[in-house]
DNA sequence: ACAAAGAAAGAAAACGTTTACTATTAAAAG
DNA sequence: CTTTTAATAGTAAACGTTTTCTTTCTTTGT
């Protein structure tokens, strides 16, 4: 195994200080000459010589490297920004150390720590909690933040939003203008601000249409006895669907806080007998890529998953570059309906 | 912006050498009094104080990082195995380094030299390439492999892997029990060595089963025009059955190289009217979650994703804490058949 | 022809650690 | 009592860079 050359031995082979050594490896606009430029060079060629970035960074050069902190790797709604964000990073030369929580808030404090012990400058994150003192905290440290998906009230940062409650009155608007008057909501529980805001923005479309609040439609549950190896959303769905039904079928559609519990939702429904969408319409949320090839194909709202990777990745690295960012700011983004398979107008009594 | 507090801050705090300060933190069985014990601990405590990776790594020590090159963030299979390595890297006090790769050679080559740059010392890999050169060259510079559902000839090199021999060959055997004879094969350019030998599995069976080999039945494809949103694997599958349903559907059965490309094959046929699996049965391989939750549920071979990560986060670790490693082998995985919803005896003429 | 300015190179300090080597003391052994 | 040895503590070098400060020449302006 071959010892790593290092400057000094690019110095001492082209006959040079380190100096000069380091200045042609850096192409600085320090004057160099010709000579002793093309004789570092080929020195370092000839000794195969790739910089110690550890080294480097200690020097106060900021890492690059970006730490990206969430809480599954198993949702798809992830790969596709971790797809985005790979993407825009790669091309900038910067890596991504990536943190899966799953969902453990214990779990997240010590993955920000360990990242701020690497000296990581930059973390995206999609945190668990709405508490924004921890963010606050390394943020004080000097740590630059990307939220995503997600808005902390109280913390200065940059971040990427959806518009959910936006995107879920236009599902429930759309549901209402195909004849749908009992509308049920499934929704894992609602500590994440997000999922606050989509029931909101259900509220909405009924008070809109003047269609009464049922609170016994409101189906708001997290499947119980989950492993390692089941996914949580879906098995939700199912656990739902199965309330769902006997409470026999309340309601003649269902908005769904996201797709994969839409998905549970159809499944069991379907194994039950009950048909979608002649039965029951089904809209989902997000527009993961499974949506569309489940089937039948599901009717969701379009969240630009990796669009929104893209743009986390492009505010981070203003904001590790540029004292003062440019795009330093809450990015707000607006849903629009892709309608498939899952939803018709509400079967005839 | 507060500045981080160093050893030397805390060495004077507690009115220590820098070597004192060092050897509290570092709990070393180097013999330090009570009292210092205990000032330096007080001193580091107060000053919040968080050791540098960096400046750590310089001396000589191996940084606690462990890079992951995969071919496509997009695949399930991946997901899934990135799971059982985070895990285990997480209990660890390790962090990982997510290079995609997105099915590109150079840009494979590009990540595992930033990598190398960046003094890391262990690399878990699945290469789009079979040429064990570029390999080679980094395990001759220091850093360790560990070889993720793929074997390279001739690198010396730990790695993962599973008999996709034996499983191809269980399903179509699976297949012919059931009682089908025109068995088509389904897969994508078999540029990689997994795939040839999923492939000899598939003639494995026809041969001890006596039935003839038809090159007709072999439907190997890359679906063209695929754009950064679309899923290579799926398109390929529709283009298969395309191809299949334009010949007339000439088999009673599909064996198909991996689940989603398995779901595109069935997804075609249910769109042209052909029942999957009264008309035609479709055996995936992988198990990847969506395979139990599509509908029809996917009779699969089940590959142990998770755990395949999980193995090899810990021969990774094991690679770089021990100078002669306990289980530096190469693992071979078993397969075992799911039986779901999508095969059946084959249609009476 | 002489000072001032500019170009090119090198010396050395600094970044935050760890650790091999010394130095001091106290206890144990002769 | 002196000499070893063991227990603590400190000094300083080292890791691989970058960069500030000098230094040495060579121009240029007068």
């Amino acid at each position: 195994m071959e010892k790593q050359a290092t400057i000094r031995d690019v110095a001492k082979l082209a006959g040079v200080s380190l100096a000069t050594a380091s200045r042609v490896l850096n192409d600085n606009n320090y004057p160099v000459s010709v000579q002793l430029r093309q004789r570092v060079k080929d020195a370092a060629q000839r000794l195969d010589y790739v910089p110690n970035t550890m080294a480097r960074s200690l020097k106060g050069d900021v890492r690059k490297d970006i730490g990206l902190v969430i809480p599954s790797i198993s949702n798809q709604f992830y790969h596709q920004a971790i797809q985005g964000i790979t993407d825009v990073l790669g091309q900038n030369q910067y890596s991504l150390i990536l943190c899966n929580t799953i969902r453990n808030l214990p779990q997240e404090e010590k993955y920000l720590r360990q990242l701020y012990e690497r000296q990581v400058k930059g973390v995206i994150l999609s945190s668990m909690s709405d508490n924004p003192d921890m963010v606050n905290e390394y943020i004080k440290k000097g740590m630059k933040f990307v939220l995503l998906d997600q808005k902390l009230v109280g913390v200065d940062s940059a971040g990427i939003n959806f518009d959910t409650r936006a995107g879920a009155r236009m599902a429930t608007e759309y549901l209402i203008s195909r004849g749908h008057r009992e509308i049920a909501f499934a929704t894992l529980p609602m500590t994440r601000k997000t999922r606050l805001e989509t029931h909101k923005g259900y509220l909405d479309a009924l008070r809109s249409a003047e269609i009464p609040y049922r609170e016994d439609l409101i189906y708001e549950k997290l499947a119980d006895g989950l492993d390692a190896y089941s996914d949580p959303e879906l098995e939700t769905g199912r656990c739902i669907a199965q309330a769902f039904l006997e409470d026999g079928c309340p309601a003649t559609a269902f908005v769904c806080i996201n797709d994969m519990l839409a998905i549970g939702v159809i499944k069991t429904l379907l194994q039950n007998g009950v048909k979608v969408p002649e039965d029951v319409s089904v809209f989902g949320f997000d527009d993961i890529p499974f949506a569309s090839t489940f089937l039948p194909s599901l009717s969701t709202v379009h969240y630009p998953a990796v669009e929104s990777g893209r743009f986390a990745a492009y505010m981070m690295l203003d904001l590790l570059r540029n004292e003062k960012p440019e795009m330093s700011v809450v990015m707000q983004l607006t849903p629009s309906l892709v309608i498939r398979d899952t939803v018709a107008e509400p079967r005839k009594v």
